[in-house]
DNA sequence: AAAATAGTGTACCAACCAGTCAACTTAAGG
DNA sequence: CCTTAAGTTGACTGGTTGGTACACTATTTT
């Protein structure tokens, strides 16, 4: 009973929109409902605080970027090391039609988030922390399955899959800073020659 | 003539810690001068904006890793690629004792501003993009005389040198999101595997 | 159609924000 | 020792912050 209303999901998108193009900070409440065509009283009737909606949106990103890229990339058409190379092209394309829209590399949305709050608000921390070990799971059964299939060495995957998940971040961070998109499809072959980490 | 005085030191000393321990934003230019034991007339005597203040902040980290950690790491008393070795970790040990006065893994200095502010404040962008592009030319140069002395075949360094630089600062932010410091020394063999980022 | 409930609109709050100002104190240099 | 500039002090500003209160409306279910 009672109305029905996609306010929450405006707010959703705006706060992924507007947060991602500057900060968690500097994006206020106010400027958070203008932007939704929301009033102050709905967003309150959605969201107990800001820092709720932030974790909504994480869980919303996350969502989104298993179906558009993590998804995509690691289906079993490839041979699994050739997936892992599809991750870092598939990355690529996303931020650079991101960065043609915005105007600017703008990062990455997960690892933006976990740089400016996880040192202040735990629930957050939390929530990044288990959506990065979402994609190292990935990265780790497509090396499993790329050492059964021999082309790869015995190594110690769970290394491996964290080495690349961290070579990832750091690239969106780097090419943040440059911005530069680019950079990301410069840098990616070095994913192949990370997966190497734990062999002689 | 006139007084002297340090409470700009103190202001930086108290930035770096406080701003480093949680975020740009949330550290108010009130809280800071408490911290420093300085007066917001003082303040406002020594940087024009709060702003000026992480420039000045920004340099004066940009000295402290080059004497502690860049310029250790890449003296010549080590062949060259154990330069890169070494560099990764004297940087656990620096974040691992700052991780146990702090009380947890913060995050490299660099990287946490960049992120916050790089979309915001574009001088503090190219601050840190050429602080970024500092490294990257140490890491350039190691991987040079590793190309001369024949421990490295012929590859592009520039591009290693990046893909270096960007998994320095992956692997920070993945420890600090995971607030375990211990991550930066397992992945350092990465960094290993990395140089050949050129080679067939 | 009416009761129950979901969502909206607006006015409001105390706390805090970065930054300003002018009067004041201190000490270094001549 | 006295001039002069560097540094200090604390009160102040206008604007913004996240969050609250509550009356109000629209809609769905019974």
């Amino acid at each position: 009973m009672g109305r029905t209303s996609d306010a929450r999901r405006r707010l959703i998108d705006s706060f992924i929109e507007l947060v991602h193009a500057r900060s968690y900070a500097d994006v206020g409440v106010n400027e958070l409902c203008e932007h939704a065509g929301v009033k102050k009283g709905s967003f309150y009737h959605f969201f107990p605080s800001k820092r709720d909606l932030a974790l909504a949106a994480l869980d919303e990103l996350a969502q989104r970027y298993r179906r558009d890229i993590f998804g995509p990339a690691f289906a079993n058409d490839l041979p699994p090391l050739k997936r892992i190379q599809r991750l870092f092209e598939l990355t690529y394309r996303y931020h650079l039609s991101w960065a043609e829209a915005a105007g600017r590399m703008e990062g990455c949305h997960f690892g933006n988030l976990a740089m400016e709050l996880s040192t202040q608000d735990e629930a957050i921390r939390q929530k990044v922390k288990q959506i990065f070990g979402g994609g190292v799971t990935l990265f780790k059964q497509a090396l499993n399955d790329a050492v059964a299939s021999g082309d790869l060495p015995a190594i110690d995957t769970s290394v491996a899959a964290h080495a690349l998940e961290a070579y990832l971040e750091g690239v969106l961070l780097l090419a943040k800073t440059r911005n530069d998109p680019d950079l990301v499809q410069r840098l990616a072959p070095g994913a192949a020659k990370l997966v190497m980490i734990g062999a002689p």
